[in-house]
DNA sequence: CTCTAATTTCGACAATTAGCTAAATGACGA
DNA sequence: TCGTCATTTAGCTAATTGTCGAAATTAGAG
């Protein structure tokens, strides 16, 4: 029950249900991407994603001096679902994907 | 958004999520038999029904003085699913669920 | 109408949690 | 090695939440 109850409070946050449901599927995303999309400080995603791994919702991968995030292929499909579902159109992830797209573009100039 | 984080953080609670996976498929429970069973103030309980009605995953029921709740039909499918997988053989559920059965022979026993 | 019983609401308190800033860690480059 | 940058960890504060006990509410019984 705790491992439900974990994976629950996990997604019971609206900045960590965004940092999960902004990414395409598939794509990753490192700490500092996650923190100009959320608009919180550094420390605090960094916590926020450590909930988010300790849940087995998202897997870390360490390249270098930045850790890029993406969701685990342990998330529960139909949990997945039923929030990708639910979460359809909301404005707020809406603006997300967007800020995302909009950076990952200057990333491709700047030649990230 | 607020709509899923209701029902995410209704369920996060494990003396939430096993008043609500503890019952029988269909079955009512009084405020009365909850408190009993999670060992809690009476209070306590009607709080915690709230936040499940709130979050539209259970019904109240008023019958006299009684209150019965029952899991709703709006209770979304997919999570309900998983999380009854998930819990499957949890022991606390399991002992609920045999607290429950006692409670209810002993109340035919009386005549309720 | 009054008494009793089931439930809800209220006031207080302890524990948890999200947030920040700042310090520590780890990794790259000069 | 030293400085810098991304991330994590630690320390703190404010807000939220779970809990209880007691008062208020609601409904049946005498």
């Amino acid at each position: 029950m705790e491992d439900l109850i974990a994976v629950l409070k996990a997604l019971s946050d609206s900045n960590r249900l965004r940092a999960v449901m902004a990414p395409e599927h598939g794509e990753e995303l490192c700490v500092c991407e996650i923190k100009d999309m959320l608009g919180l400080a550094t420390g605090t995603v960094s916590r926020h994603m450590d909930v988010l791994k300790k849940a087995r919702l998202v897997k870390a991968r360490k390249e270098g001096r930045w850790v890029y995030y993406r969701l685990s292929e342990e998330f529960p499909r139909p949990l997945l679902e039923w929030i990708t579902q639910g979460i359809g159109d909301d404005p707020l992830v809406g603006r997300d994907r967007v800020h995302l797209a909009a950076v990952r573009a200057a990333g491709k100039r700047a030649g990230a």
